[in-house]
DNA sequence: CTGGAATGTTGGAACGCGTCCAACAATACC
DNA sequence: GGTATTGTTGGACGCGTTCCAACATTCCAG
């Protein structure tokens, strides 16, 4: 196991260079017409390496997010109070393509996609923290009513 | 303009035939294994034709619910009462697609679904309820408190 | 230096979804 | 009868996604 990207072409990193080109294209062509060929032509890369780096298209936008959001799960399930774990990952926010796309939703189109994404990704959080709060050794419904609100700031 | 079906082969009213075949398919296989040209396959019409009654797979589960918001987004639209407009929503609930599917979504595999499609509808009736009660000529707040533990009360 | 091992990259095949369209069949209406 | 309408079909196409075998590059051990 290792912290990745050591061998093979270094290339100044694909995955950033595929990332830029699609956000490029989605604020010129918007998101739904423009192909993951488009994206790869443009980054200068082969179809196949798009899907060593992105899960699927929509994955340009949410991955950064959704990474975040497993370390939320981790720490939830590790033990670690909801104000805390919320509050990390509310500081791990960075100017990345999903905050490109919440910006520029109406450019790209994607308007629909992302109401019915983050839907999909607040149910989650709101189970992770109702997992939590069902575990033993819980400090009552105080920090419940604090990390519903917190995480519906999120959201907001 | 007709209420449809008058010409052409009757054949006993291909969609339900491929929204009973689809069903059974789901049942067996899951949802996401089971094909477009599987389900055309056993309902015994073309691929084609699927695209006559249905707009994509999950249209089978989602048809009728959509078509019965519509009703509700006109109503609303047309200035009719929150309560009265969701009342009939709820009774012109019928055991059809999605009601087999919502029971047998661990056979069919498809919670995942269920839940992101139902939050993407939750919302929608959540906006036209917004537009409803922005609109003039609306009795105050009690409606809109009434209105909205309605709607969360379909979902439940 | 030499030869793997690990990783990155690529092309291509294959499948499913969804769109589009031209062609044909069956029926209703004149 | 003819014609418009509707249902049905096959086929082609683009796109997203998965899978895999092949190759390139770098690191590391011997």
């Amino acid at each position: 196991m290792d912290s990745g990207a050591r061998v093979g072409r270094p290339k100044a990193s694909s995955r950033e260079t595929l990332a830029e080109a699609a956000c490029e294209l989605f604020l010129e062509q918007g998101f739904a017409a423009t192909s993951i060929v488009d994206i790869t032509r443009r980054a200068g890369v082969s179809r196949s390496s798009f899907f060593n780096y992105f899960a699927s298209k929509s994955d340009i936008l949410w991955s950064g997010f959704d990474e975040r959001l497993d370390v939320v799960a981790r720490s939830l399930s590790d033990g670690v109070e909801v104000d805390a774990a919320l509050r990390s990952f509310a500081e791990a926010f960075a100017p990345d393509s999903l905050a490109l796309g919440i910006v520029n939703a109406a450019i790209m189109g994607i308007e629909s996609d992302l109401e019915s994404e983050r839907a999909r990704r607040q149910l989650r959080l709101s189970g992770l923290i109702a997992d939590r709060l069902r575990a033993p050794a819980d400090d009552s419904a105080a920090a419940d009513i604090d990390g519903a609100a917190r995480a519906a700031a999120i959201f907001s």
